[in-house]
DNA sequence: GAGTTTGAAACT
DNA sequence: CAGTTTCAAACTC
């Protein structure tokens, strides 16, 4: 092969060069003349030649140059301009016109043909050729949508010849493999050649008829091939891949000279090239198979797979700093796409319009790729910094995740142990909002050819990024190391991360138009110890977006945290345990049949509101605030919650009374209080075995649903009520019941403890605090409850408290239930929902605390998510007297 | 940003 | 348990 390619080139000294490499095939491709010939034919790399060189300086990842191999085949690094300065002195100056290029392009290609006109290595050829083809066109107008086309048929050629390229490298390292390795590599270029699309075949019989003369020439040298063949070829092979990777620098530089503003991204990230990316990868996986064990090589199975997986671990080898996350990214497709979107914002056009034309797939695809690209992105940026670079696996995941992730993290990414332990999600959204924060800016300049996509990206990933509480979240990952190193200075560490977080916080409050994700405390004299505080109310740590003084949450504070948990917890076991009740349960019967049930109005507060002034019309209310509308519970005056008024809830709840007597008639068959009327009126206190009951917030067929289930379900429970709430040993906080919870609940709390897990929660207790029993009663198909027995039962014996007469309302957190909900999901998780979503004892589980209520505390992270409505009223006074109040009216109606 | 309003939490 | 005080968020200017 060598030979002819000599032949054909214009430059004697190649030739001889040429023939030389190839007797030596062992020696690096970087020496062979021709690789320096074809990388110096091109004159677009002259023209940009420094913009690539800076580009891929940096891109130029130790990665990528590591291998001789890289240089030989790749010469990416300064490569293009080096060999054309060194290896054609004279030509550089001719490839500098456009005409010479052309001509050396078509050289090239002459070249490929021939080779494959001579023998197997034609397949090869081919593909180079086409690839050469394509890479030219594209090369002469980067940014014509036409060069999609082309593009793509690169990109095939690309994971053809890549395939080959690893089976030639492979053969290198033992020369019977060589000849092995060639004939391998023919057939899977034959099998690729035939993959191509037609259009790129056409491509090459066009270059083929255009380049007749180069072709005859060579085929007269390629008669003089003999034994080298073996080697020739793979120096075609490298030939190609060089030429290849060589093109792609080219038209990454011109794509990037194109670029509006695109240079600065592609310097920042040089990485984003994707065709640089791929290419460099791609000599860097030959060089590394030659040199060294291929790494991602070794986990895939088949072939493509294989390409897949190298171009995306290549990505991210080639940008170790940013780009490493697009490379491991369990999509492979996805990286791949991702990947190209990173490119320029012209390359970004083309190629991912190639994509989308050969896979005539949708611009919406497209724009999902995009997002995927943000999310890839993020990872990126966050390995700029000094910070741990997360791998994709996360990242790489859909936005959609990561939106979950930070509405699930936003409560309680802060702190707690537990929350360690899921780091690796809730982290991954926090350092990805981070990420997404530092490359807002990049993504802008790029977007700004591509626009409305790319800039939905952007918004969706600010998006997330608010919720996420980036900046929050992270702190608190480092936080704790740090605060325990400088444990000893809590008070001058404690005003510096005072100071850091009213900082932050500023910064993020005038950033955030929606400003809820981000908020946080502002404590002053309760040092973040009481229930005035959101955070501690949530059992979360205080964090960066807060600007409390003097705080005592947090994680250095742990102790202290949980005595004062502890104590008011001793005054109010509800104190902690979720203010707003999503009255849908998730069992099946209820679920099934209305899903919609579950929604953001349905949900409640638990304790209710006591407005006066404000008509629940405003924050002040927590109902309001909730976005939940105020029910029988509520002792508010003048009430015009947008979200659902009293009265029409108390109307709701008639109507159901009058539907079900039955309510009445348990509760006088019980021993009950007040109370046990007041659940009777509320729906919230219907077991979870009605969902439909729950959901009931104003729905008639809820209601009826309810009582249904009431009517059917006996009180089996009755007992157990008794038992754990007539604080015998089987109270609800025992472990006992904690069991019980696990043991219902759904498949569905695998994602809610996820969730939860993702939130920090300080106390522990609010699981234990919710009565397990409760739940389980609610839960057990076998035990067909009436809610309304136990519940009864359960205020009846409530202790002073009364909080427990909300047994039957699930412990759960609210956010894992708002999760699923429209409803702010991130509000109610936030502090500024006021703890909308309870936090849960999860980091307690960690947490050596002991106590009777930790018991069960176990147990509580796969009860709280799967059951709705366990809850524990968390004040039992004022719903308590609503409640009978209520009851006393129904009564009354009826 | 300071001051006021509001209602929950805490206290008595 | 009711009333009062304290507190911090929400709101207004």
């Amino acid at each position: 092969m060598g030979s002819p390619k000599l032949s054909k080139s214009p430059i004697p000294s190649a030739s001889a060069s040429a023939s030389a490499s190839i007797s030596s095939s062992s020696s690096p491709v970087q020496e062979s003349p021709f690789s320096n010939y074809i990388s110096s034919l091109s004159p677009i790399k002259h023209d940009k030649a420094p913009h690539v060189a800076q580009g891929f300086v940096g891109l130029s990842s130790p990665l990528v140059f590591t291998s001789p191999r890289i240089n030989t085949l790749g010469r990416p690094q300064s490569s293009s301009v080096k060999i054309s300065q060194k290896g054609v002195g004279d030509k550089k100056i001719i490839n500098e016109s456009c005409i010479l290029e052309r001509s050396v392009t078509e050289s090239q290609e002459g070249l490929v043909t021939d080779i494959k006109n001579e023998d197997i290595k034609d397949n090869v050829a081919v593909q180079l050729g086409s690839s050469s083809e394509c890479v030219d066109e594209y090369l002469a107008d980067p940014v014509e949508t036409d060069c999609a086309k082309s593009a793509y048929s690169v990109k095939l050629n690309l994971k053809q010849s890549n395939n080959v390229l690893q089976s030639s490298v492979n053969g290198l390292l033992d020369l019977k493999n060589i000849k092995f390795g060639r004939k391998n590599n023919v057939g899977r270029e034959v099998d690729a050649a035939q993959f191509l699309s037609g259009r790129s075949e056409e491509s090459i019989e066009r270059k083929l008829t255009s380049d007749e003369k180069l072709l005859k020439i060579e085929d007269e040298q390629g008669s003089a091939q003999g034994i080298s063949d073996g080697f020739q070829k793979f120096d075609s092979d490298r030939f190609d891949l060089s030429s290849k990777e060589k093109e792609c620098k080219n038209f990454g530089p011109q794509k990037d000279g194109h670029g509006d503003g695109c240079s600065n991204f592609l310097q920042q990230l040089p990485g984003s090239l994707p065709g640089v990316q791929s290419y460099e990868g791609f000599a860097k996986n030959i060089g590394g198979d030659a040199d060294a064990p291929v790494h991602s090589m070794k986990h895939e199975a088949s072939e493509l797979q294989r390409s897949m997986s190298r171009r995306c671990l290549q990505f991210g080898e080639a940008q170790p700093e940013a780009t490493a996350t697009c490379s491991i990214s369990t999509n492979r497709a996805n990286n791949i796409i991702s990947s190209t979107s990173l490119a320029t914002n012209s390359e970004t056009e083309s190629l991912s319009s190639s994509h989308l034309d050969l896979s005539a797939k949708s611009r919406t695809r497209q724009l999902v790729n995009l997002s995927q690209l943000a999310m890839n992105m993020i990872p990126q940026c966050y390995g700029k910094s000094s910070l741990t670079v997360l791998k994709p696996s996360g990242i790489g995941l859909h936005l959609n995740s990561i939106v979950n992730a930070i509405s699930m993290g936003q409560g309680g990414t802060a702190s707690m142990k537990v929350a360690q332990a899921i780091k690796s999600t809730s982290t991954t959204s926090c350092q990805s909002t981070e990420n997404i924060d530092n490359c807002s800016d990049a993504f802008e300049k790029v977007s700004t050819p591509q626009g409305a996509l790319e800039q939905k990206v952007c918004t969706i990933a600010g998006s997330a990024s608010e919720s996420l509480f980036a900046e929050e979240s992270v702190e608190f990952h480092m936080t704790p190391n740090i605060k325990r190193k400088f444990s000893s200075e809590d008070g001058d560490r404690n005003d510096m991360f005072d100071q850091q977080r009213s900082i932050k916080k500023r910064k993020k409050l005038s950033n955030n138009t929606d400003g809820d994700c981000c908020k946080r405390c502002n404590c002053k004299k309760t040092k973040c110890l009481k229930l005035y505080c959101d955070c501690f109310a949530a059992g979360i740590y205080c964090a960066e977006p807060c600007s409390c003084q003097g705080c005592f949450n947090r994680p250095e504070y742990e102790e202290t945290v949980l005595e004062t948990r502890k104590q008011i917890e001793s005054r109010n076991p509800l104190a902690f345990a979720p203010k707003i009740v999503q009255p849908v349960t998730e069992f099946p019967l209820s679920n099934r049949e209305d899903g919609n049930r579950k929604t953001p109005s349905s949900a409640r507060h638990k304790r209710g509101c006591n407005c006066k002034r404000s008509m629940c019309l405003k924050k002040y209310c927590e109902c309001y605030q909730a976005n939940v509308g105020c029910s029988i519970r509520c002792r508010c005056e003048g009430c015009k919650n947008v979200y659902g008024k009293k009265e029409d809830y108390c109307v709701t709840k008639e109507m159901v009374n009058r539907s079900g007597e039955i309510s009445e008639s348990r509760v006088a068959a019980k021993p009950k209080k007040e109370i046990f009327h007041s659940e009777l009126c509320d729906p919230y206190h219907l077991t979870p075995l009605t969902p439909s009951v729950q959901c009931s917030d104003h729905g008639k067929n809820a209601s009826i649903s309810r009582l249904f289930s009431r009517r059917c379900l006996p009180s089996p429970e009755s007992d157990l009520t008794v038992l754990s709430y007539a604080k015998s040993p089987r109270s609800p906080r025992t472990s006992d019941s904690n069991d019980i919870l696990l043991e219902t609940s759904s498949p569905s709390s695998k994602a809610r403890e996820l969730t939860s897990l993702s939130r920090v929660q300080l106390d522990p207790r609010r699981r234990s605090l919710t009565p397990g029993g409760s739940l389980h009663w609610h839960s057990s198909p076998i035990m067909p409850m009436s809610p309304l027995n136990d519940n009864k039962k359960l205020q009846g014996l409530d202790s002073a408290d009364g909080g427990l007469y909300d047994i039957l309302e699930d412990d759960m957190p609210e956010i894992l239930k708002y999760t699923s909900m429209p409803i702010k999901p991130v509000k109610a998780g936030s502090p500024n929902g006021k703890r909308v979503s309870p936090p849960h004892n999860l980091h307690q589980l960690g947490s050596s605390s002991s106590g009777p209520l930790r018991s069960g505390r176990k147990f509580i992270l796969k009860a709280v998510p799967s059951f709705p409505p366990l809850t524990p009223c968390i004040d039992a006074k004022g719903s308590s007297n609503q409640s009978r109040n209520n009851f006393q009216e129904n009564r009354s109606n009826d």
